[in-house]
DNA sequence: CGCACACATAGATAAACGTCAATATGAAGA
DNA sequence: TCTTCATATTGACGTTTATCTATGTGTGCG
């Protein structure tokens, strides 16, 4: 059970990082050095490249290396599969879980008011 | 730095588990009492209880108590905050960070085609 | 009252996470 | 080649998280 959400949760908490979540809104602009976001932020370099790594990881962003400097732009069509499988949350559908849910004996019936 | 996103952050790592993602899809099609989401994950009734805390914590869901039984649904008004908030991370604007990151010198310009 | 049921809380534990200092890698310049 | 700079990797450490068992709380029923 809630195995479909499993790829929607790593997502989301690849995201759920105040750090990740300004390089996120930062890079939203366009492409940015990493020295430049280290400049940002009050973390060590180190931290930095961590979180630049887990945004990689899940395809959030993408590097372009040019000489020393390693520039970071937004994966755009990762973006938008984060907002497609927020939508298959919480937009309530047909195939939803709750028909399955629903049909399970409670000692109460349900309301469906709300 | 990176205080603004520090709220973000914690609504979507709210969000950010398959459990409770799966929660919030359950209940998007209306309320659903506790017995009846134990029946369907395979967590331990405690856990489960665990995990609708955080959500009514962060206000994704509420609770109504009818007897024995606890009703819970999705708090509309924090989905949408937590549209907005996203947005907020991905749609570029005149007040983004992006702004001042950009005028910090890096050895070498920055590219502004990407 | 006394018991059963639905759910919450407490405490413990193992795994995951965010952070740093130290070190490695790899490119550019002297 | 040697050094410096930008970034990544490693390894350690404290904190947070997800989970469990055990127990507490409150409701309804006999």
């Amino acid at each position: 059970m809630s195995v479909d959400f499993i790829h929607t949760a790593a997502l989301l908490k690849a995201l759920a990082d105040p750090v990740r979540a300004s390089i996120m809104h930062i890079l939203s602009c366009g492409e940015v050095c990493v020295c430049q976001l280290h400049q940002y932020f009050t973390i060590s370099q180190p931290t930095l490249s961590h979180h630049l790594s887990i945004l990689r990881k899940h395809k959030l962003i993408t590097t372009r290396k040019e000489g020393k400097w390693s520039y970071h732009s937004v994966n755009a069509t990762t973006v938008k599969e984060l907002s497609r499988l927020l939508d298959e949350i919480f937009i309530p559908g047909s195939e939803c879980l709750c028909h399955t849910i629903r049909q399970v004996e409670c000692s109460l019936p349900l309301r469906q008011d709300a």
